[in-house]
DNA sequence: CGGGTTTGACCCGCGC
DNA sequence: GCGCGGGTCAAACCCG
């Protein structure tokens, strides 16, 4: 940092003045001496530069927080302002199959819970102290040391059987196997440090294709029937870099089957391409953000006292959707980031966990743009639940909302500094780790491959929107825009069973 | 023929 | 111990 760099100059320059006043020094002494004093200069003025950023950037954030807030301050204004309107009922025959032992944290993006009912007495005491809550989650999110996921911080050019990656601890039973004789305190701490690798990011979006087009390659290596959800789950590996750990299940939502919920888990060993780290920053964003409040030993309530708690969204709300069971053991997190919204509400308004993210924007009526998917006229004929989703295979419907949902996440996300500074946190633990971090990470690739060629997919464009506004560069410089995020896909024909 | 998908079998953890 | 359910494996199959 500056300072220190600062006065290791002065000392530096100091003790090489101090050698210049040396009797019968030599010529060659002096050209040293002066080449010393260059260079004193130059590290100097980078000194300045650095301290002009830095200043720059505390301004940016300054400015960012109070944006933040007086956004905020509007929120709550305008909620009681449209107080009590009697319309829930519609959501109340919602299945609720809740996993209450899951860690599950719902980052609602781009939906508008407006409606009262969404706020019971715990959220609206949050709202109340909207301000100190939200102090604190940035002071979580920027002051303190963010406690990022394992994957994320322990990067490094990742050994293929290096005991941090999820090779062995995430997927495989080798753990199991461990004999349980020699399970003591170490391995407890063992295992909580794997629930904090497996954590889990799942995103829910609406999406006409098979799967979500992230920007990486996957090949499905299973597919089954969960309990309680008619729709198979499929099992997706990551096929990029040939030992990737990273998995991906798929499965549309029972409550609406234009919802897929993707669930992501693991981290790329492998350079990304650019259209895929778009979407892994932003779950491990997601993942950072549910892991350092677990990390603080909130992982049995990760109630608002962890300072994410938005307060935007109803938590206790009764009506809920039927969330997958991702995981049968509530050691490994679930971070939901859900990008549907929902034109008839009663689907989409739901959490299933105490605590939720809520980046709720004033424009609710959001569905995939169209460039998430490639059209798949198959899809209607494959479920018994036709009806419900051709309203959204509209073709028009699909084109209109590309925009407002563009602009919807990313007003979602630059009025949130807390939701910037974690990926800017989570960007730099990665990147700041250096070259065998970037390698191993693949964040800053520069590929713009675009590296699903069987094209089933619908979504890193979002994304991809995201990371290209203006507002975001700051932070998330690193997620260049993809040269075309258009051409993510090239859709082949698409199986009827898939999905 | 190579790579991806399908699908039944298998393994493992968990609850009873 | 047993059954259930989730996750994975791998042989068979499909497709370009």
């Amino acid at each position: 940092m500056p300072n220190s760099n600062s006065t290791a100059a002065a000392a530096a320059e100091k003790k090489v003045e101090s050698f210049g006043y040396q009797e019968g020094h030599s010529e060659k002494e002096n050209d040293e001496l002066v080449n010393a004093k260059a260079e004193m200069s130059e590290v100097r003025e980078e000194n300045e530069r650095l301290k002009k950023t830095l200043e720059h950037m505390m301004k940016d954030y300054q400015s960012l927080q109070l944006r933040f807030f007086d956004i905020l301050r509007q929120e709550s204004h305008s909620k009681k302002a449209t107080n009590p309107s009697p319309t829930m009922s519609a959501s109340t025959s919602h299945i609720e199959i809740e996993e209450p032992h899951d860690q599950l944290l719902s980052l609602c993006l781009g939906r508008s819970p407006r409606d009262p009912k969404l706020i019971n007495d715990e959220s609206k005491l949050v709202q109340v102290d909207h301000h100190q809550e939200l102090k604190a989650s940035l002071t979580l999110g920027l002051g303190s040391k963010l406690q990022l996921p394992t994957e994320l911080v322990l990067s490094g050019p990742i050994p293929e059987n290096s005991s941090e990656e999820p090779k062995e601890s995430e997927v495989s039973p080798s753990s199991t196997k461990t004999p349980k004789t020699i399970r003591n305190e170490d391995d407890e701490a063992l295992q909580q440090a794997n629930a904090a690798k497996r954590a889990r990011v799942s995103v829910r979006a609406r999406c006409d294709t098979p799967t979500m087009n992230d920007g990486c390659q996957w090949r499905k290596y299973g597919q089954k029937i969960a309990k309680g959800n008619p729709c198979p789950r499929a099992y997706y590996r990551c096929t990029v870099a040939p030992a990737c750990p990273v998995r991906k299940q798929v499965q549309r939502c029972i409550e609406d089957m234009s919802i897929l919920i993707t669930t992501y888990e693991g981290t790329h060993n492998h350079p990304l391409p650019m259209t895929a780290t778009s979407m892994a920053s932003a779950t491990s964003a997601a993942a950072s953000m549910l892991l350092s409040g677990s990390s603080t030993s909130q992982l049995p309530g990760l109630g608002s006292s962890h300072g994410l708690d938005f307060g935007l969204l109803d938590n206790s709300r009764p009506q809920q959707l039927y969330m997958p069971k991702l995981s049968s053991s509530p050691l490994f997190p679930t971070v939901t980031l859900d990008l549907t919204s929902s034109p008839s509400s009663s689907t989409t308004q739901y959490c299933t966990f105490p605590s939720s993210l809520s980046f709720c924007s004033s424009e609710s009526n959001i569905n995939l743009p169209s460039s998430w998917g490639n059209g798949y006229p198959k899809f209607g004929t494959l479920h018994p639940f036709d009806k419900k989703n051709q309203q959204y295979f509209q073709p028009n419907h699909q084109a209109s909302s590309q925009v407002s949902l563009t602009e919807t996440l990313t007003k979602a996300i630059t009025s949130d500094p807390n939701f910037k500074s974690v990926i800017a946190a989570a960007l730099s633990s990665v990147v700041g780790g250096g070259a065998a971090n970037y390698e191993s990470q693949g964040i800053g690739e520069r590929l713009g491959q675009h590296l699903t060629p069987n094209g089933k997919g619908c979504a890193s464009s979002i994304f991809n929107s995201l990371s290209s506004s203006d507002s975001q560069k700051e932070n998330l410089m690193l997620l260049q825009p993809p040269p075309d995020s258009k051409s993510t896909t090239s859709t082949p024909a698409i199986r009827d069973k898939s999905l």
